[in-house]
DNA sequence: CCACTTATTGACTTTGCGGTCGAATTTGTT
DNA sequence: AACAAATTCGACCGCAAAGTCAATAAGTGG
């Protein structure tokens, strides 16, 4: 019982934890940016005021950086997925708080789908494609949904999904945070076009 | 004028061409699946039933392949745009015509935008971001005709074009050549998402 | 202030891959 | 057949960047 009821800022397992996640989130930062194989571990760590070697007491490898970030990603859009559960009158509406949801994480938390899945060999790869899936395959529901309860016209629900989660994952490449378009105006913009394509 | 009435596959340099060609395209494939860092010289020579050394004998450096990549691609898009002047009735019909052109490039004729952009340096890198400038400077003027005349909602231009856009370039990801999905459906379907999506 | 754990480092090793080169082989010409 | 030009190859080099490790500094509890 001692531990637990020590301050944060002097735990040592939480502060570990924590710069551990600054690794993490320095990483992800520019591999959205520049991409995972042009940035280096010797440009992280400087980024973070540290040597190469100091990242290595916090990671195993480069690739599990990579792994962690886009389990940072997936964790986030799961908990969205769940948030919409029951919300919304039809198929359409929970489609749209979940996508404005989903823009909101690339704009205004910095996370960004990363594309460099091919990077990540064997059970890493494995898992993250799981995950991959199974966003996928929640957003597929609810669109099939939407298209039962008549909310949403009807075609094919994959080529459906993937073209707005295209445009999702396009946002990594050009938006930039401070910039002249805000978060909220772009996630405005996103949600009303892609309402209006799928809506019947 | 001997030389120039000889049949193409008895000429050296149409030769020459073709090879330098075809190692292009067969790198732009593996770049479009596994990425550029992922495939190896070494991979495109086999691929080709060459040696790495026989590759440099057509091109000068990998970059160069990833250059000549985007380079194909910016031309066969700069054809489209202009095979659409004048066409259409308005900015939104235009617009229709030059998107499903564009799905067609990406599904029928296997270009891909390539995301790599950033594993160009200098003057490569230079111009390919031109080209990119260019196109899509091209489309927003469209899209802005469009809003001029009423057929397109009024938006901020840029996350209008980016929003359609992105879903193009996710298709890399997902599409697979002789799938279930054909690439006319997936292009149809584009189409009329992405007209829904900003018609007024 | 001492013993011990946690953090961090500089210097080194390893490795994968792009790129080069001279030699060999194939192809075309007279 | 002989010669030249166009192709292709095996073997090698260089380098950037991942990853290791022994040494050391900083922090903590007694």
């Amino acid at each position: 019982m001692a531990k637990a009821n020590i301050a944060q800022p002097f735990n040592r397992e939480v502060q570990y934890a924590a710069k551990r996640r600054a690794v993490i989130r320095a990483a992800a930062g520019a591999f959205r940016r520049r991409g995972y194989h042009n940035t280096s571990m010797v440009w992280i760590a400087k980024s973070l005021g540290l040597s190469k070697a100091a990242l290595y007491y916090y990671v195993k490898s480069k690739e599990e950086i990579l792994y962690e970030c886009h389990i940072m990603v997936y964790d986030a859009m799961d908990e969205v997925v769940k948030s919409v559960r029951g919300k919304g009158a039809n198929g359409l509406e929970k489609l749209k708080r979940l996508y404005g949801a989903f823009a909101a994480l690339m704009t205004r938390d910095g996370l960004a789908l990363l594309a460099d899945v091919d990077s990540l060999k064997g059970a890493f790869q494995t898992e993250v494609l799981g995950r991959r899936g199974k966003i996928e395959r929640a957003v597929t529901r609810i669109v099939e949904g939407g298209m039962k309860d008549g909310s949403i016209k009807k075609a094919d629900p994959k080529i459906t999904v993937f073209f707005f989660m295209g445009a999702l994952n396009w946002l990594n490449v050009w938006y930039e945070p401070g910039g002249r378009l805000s978060g909220e105006i772009i996630a405005e913009t996103f949600v009303t076009q892609m309402s209006d394509g799928i809506a019947s």
